[in-house]
Parts: structure tokens; C-alpha cells; sequence
DNA sequence: CCATCTTTGTGCACGCGTTCACAAAGACAT
DNA sequence: ATGTCTTTGTGAACGCGTGCACAAAGATGG
């Protein structure tokens, strides 16, 4: 759930809903576990347990897929592992490109997630020219003046926007236009591109806001009569929200 | 965007639905950007422009929080930030843990949201002995042994986790134990909690392959046929999908 | 070959979220 | 004070997503 959404709003792509479409990287992972563990079949019930959904949404979502299943018997796990993959597009090769190589970009760089779903960092990007040439996680570090020529040589399609907010627009719109239809953004800005374009958002900031909602909110019920909390923070601040300038400080990244 | 969403179904706390909850931080950047600038008001459609979302949308949105706005005129700025603080909790100061000090962990404790936001980063938890000790961003690296009266002693009711997968789930249920009731959860597994705990999931890993499932559409309509992509990923593989055991990988982290 | 038992696949109903479209409300000028 | 003009706030319709509940399908045993 990281989720913000920044998406088409309801176009289901060839049928699939875009829900199930969010799902199904969950059963994948699920499947992939059962498949170490060398388990040939697996209940709906099973596996929607194991992927934390009901199991009639689970079957559901396998409906739009076709019918892979077994009655009386199950899904063949296998099976579903390849069908799920050939869906999501698993079975090729993604090229990304990460630009912004701060703290975030350099942990994204090292995440080991990537190449086990048939993902590679082709190119790190960045405009500080110090960083240039500097290995991250393997790859050498290059300068976000020839970013267009690496998009185009590596047939990049998906990039990863990790730079300050105030860099997201103008980087965004440059991996657009040099053949970029797939943007995922760490950055707290709203991105503006044009149709044909897939943006996903991920803002840690939004996410926590959400929690403290929630959190203020259990809090509040013990106490009908307002602010303080159980144990938890004290100190109530009537002023601590509209501090800082954090509109141009990355999602991740040192202030 | 990202995220994944592991929550409650749809109880409606308190008549705000779940998706306005989940755009008031949106709102509230927008504001706060605005607020910056001295703008004194904002009709409904330039801040549903600013933030990305429909005006009619934004209306109904904070008609659930009350009537604050003006007709004819707009919304006062300042008095919306006040009010969708408040309705956040982010009036209120909230200590935040992070647990899992590695690369991402270390991204997270650098960010420059936290605090503009009315989070603070109380502690760093790691369960490395060798990690004890090392200032990172500042603060002390504490051993895992310790979360406990970490938690307590800080009053933390927010806990951040971002261990490798296989950690995840132990240390949610210690930090629930310790009094934790709300988590962000960055680790690639689904995390089984009672009653009254809030988990939201971050993984990047499924945002990615979100993308990659409309990238692969979106080049299969130009190729009716199949699978080739238009200029993008060649080398088209047949099996590299299931390859790799990333079962046990953190979220970002080194593999 | 038939009966029984398990598990899938899905028709259906319900509720949430989104969007349209408009009446009500207030600002502002005359 | 009255009329006009702008913008909010919301009633209503629609569509997507979810979950129930059950019939159909196949496995398995006698």
C-alpha cells in the first residue's frame, strides 16, 4: 500500500482489474516460497492465507487469468509460478534506470529484489558531477548529461526518479521524451505526463501521515475528550506542522 | 501509487473514508507549498490541479472535515493547513523507530520529512552487535536487544521496519508486545498482527512489477502477435523469472 | 461405474468511491 | 438593497471491488 496512487483511473488493461493486477506480485511471492520448499499444489484457501487476501478474491483474481485450477485438488504451483510471471511481463528483461544516486538511490541500486523478477539497473544517473564515475552498488555512477543517450543505447523503458523534488519534473520529463513510459517516483511532488505514460508514487511521508491519522484516532477513543494520547507522545505542540520548507527535500534523502 | 495496501477493510474511522485520509497529505503538501508563497487563498480547482486529483473530489473530501471554504472566494490557506494537520494528527509530536539499520534503514533515518511532519526519529534498532554504537544521521545505533525499553521508555506507538523478510515478522511482534500500534512495514512479507494494529506495506519490488505488467501491454498493442517489445528490452528470456530465492530480501537492502 | 468428497469458478448482491451537475451561499459592484 | 457572478457543498447516479454462497467439475474410493 504504499501507497499513493498516481494512475490511469480505471482503464482495466485487457480485461484484468487493475486491483488483481496489484495482487498478483503478492501470490507470486507467495508461489515462489512454495516452489523452494518444493510443494507441487496449493489450495486457494492455502495461498490466500500465505498472501495475506481472502480466498475468494484470490480465485477470483485467477479467473481473469484463466481457469489454471484443479477441482478438488488445487493450483499447480509451478504452473501458476509461470502463468503469473508471463502476465506481469516477468519473463523479459526490464532495463531500469535509477536517477537521483542519494541515500535512497544508492539503497535502491543495492536492493537484491531487482534482478530475481527480471529487473536490471542499466545506469545510475546523477547531476552532481563529483559523483560521476564513483561505483554504487557495482555500477559507476553516470552524469545526468548523457542521460538520454544512456536511455536510448540500454532501450530503457522503466525509470526510477530518487531525486529532490524540485529535480522530479524536469528529470521526468526528460526520461519522456527520450522513450520512458514507465516512471516509478520517490519524490513528493505530483508528476505531470502525458498519456501513454504509467506513474507510480511511493512517499513515505504520506504513508506515515496515514498511520498518525489512525494512530490519533485510537488514542482519541480512549479518551473521548481530545488530544492526549494513552502513553505514547506527550508533549502536545500546537505548532509543529507548518515548520519547515520540506517541499523540496526528496523522499529520501538528507535534509 | 505504491504501495500496497495491507489494512482494514473499509471501517471508516469516524465517517472520513479510508481514500480521503490517504489524499490529505496530498493536499496538505499543496497547501503547505502555497503557504510558502504567501498565497492567502485557493479556489477548489487550482488546489485539486496542485495536488493532482479531481476538483469535484477535493470538494467532497473536505466536506467530510467540515466547511471550510468560502463561496465565490476559495479556501483560506493557512486555516486548511491548520485544520487537515489537526484532522492528521500531525499537531501532535509522534517518536518513531526504526528498526533494521541498513541501507534503506540508513535512507530512512536521513530523511528530511520526519520532522517537518511532527515525526521524530526517537531511535535506530538494529540487531548487528556491531552496529551498536554507530552514530548513523546522528543518532546511536541501539541493539535490538534493547526495543523493548526502547520503546517504552520513548513512548513510541509508530515503528518502522525495515529488516530483511525473514526478521519481519519477529520484530513486529516484539514491537507490538513493547505497545506499538502502528507499522510501516518495508520488508517483502505480510505481517500477521492483532486487532487494532495498523500495518502499511511499502515494496518496491511489486510497484515495479505493476509497471512492468502495463509496460508489457502497452508494447503488446503495438504487436499484436505477442511478446517483442517495441525498441526496449530485447534479449527476450524464457525462464528468468524464477530464478532467484528473494523470499528472504529486505526491501532495499544488499542481496 | 457410481457415490462421495473436495475445491474451483462464478452469479449475485452490497458498499465504497468517483463523478456529474446544480442549487445554495456568499462576494462584489452598482 | 438588489442583481450578478463566482465558487462551494452535496444529492444522485454509476461503476468498480469485495465477499457470500453455491453449482459444476474433477479426484478418489469402493
Amino acid at each position: 500500500m504504499a501507497t499513493g496512487r498516481t494512475h490511469r483511473p480505471a482503464t482495466r488493461s485487457r480485461g484484468i482489474p487493475e486491483a488483481t493486477v496489484a495482487r498478483l506480485p503478492l501470490y507470486l511471492r507467495a508461489l515462489t516460497a512454495l516452489s523452494e520448499r518444493s510443494v507441487p499444489t496449493v489450495s486457494s484457501e492455502e495461498l490466500a492465507a500465505a498472501a495475506g487476501v481472502n480466498s475468494a478474491k484470490l480465485r477470483k483474481d485467477f479467473s481473469y487469468l484463466g481457469s489454471y485450477g484443479t477441482r478438488g485438488v488445487g493450483y499447480d504451483v509451478e504452473y501458476l509460478v509461470y502463468q503469473i510471471s508471463r502476465e506481469l511481463g516477468l519473463t523479459q528483461d526490464w532495463p531500469v534506470v535509477i536517477v537521483g544516486i542519494g541515500n535512497l538511490g544508492a539503497a535502491l541500486a543495492n536492493y537484491g529484489g531487482f534482478a530475481s523478477r527480471g529487473f536490471r539497473v542499466a545506469a545510475l544517473i546523477d547531476a552532481d558531477p563529483a559523483m560521476a564515475g564513483k561505483p554504487v552498488a557495482g555500477i559507476p555512477v553516470q552524469h545526468s548529461d548523457d542521460l538520454e543517450k544512456i536511455i536510448q543505447d540500454n532501450g530503457v523503458s522503466i525509470g526510477v526518479i530518487a531525486t529532490p523534488a524540485g529535480a522530479a519534473q524536469p528529470v521526468c520529463d526528460r526520461l519522456v521524451a527520450a522513450g520512458v513510459t514507465s516512471i516509478l517516483n520517490f519524490a513528493p511532488t505530483v508528476l505531470t505526463v502525458p498519456d501513454g505514460v504509467d506513474v507510480r508514487k511511493v512517499d513515505l511521508s504520506i504513508e506515515l501521515q496515514i498511520l498518525a491519522f489512525h494512530e490519533q484516532r485510537k488514542a482519541g477513543e480512549e479518551h473521548p475528550d481530545g488530544a492526549a494520547p494513552p502513553a505514547a507522545a506527550r508533549e502536545e505542540s500546537d505548532e509543529s506542522a507548518d515548520q519547515g520548507p520540506d517541499g523540496d527535500v526528496p523522499a529520501v534523502m538528507p535534509a
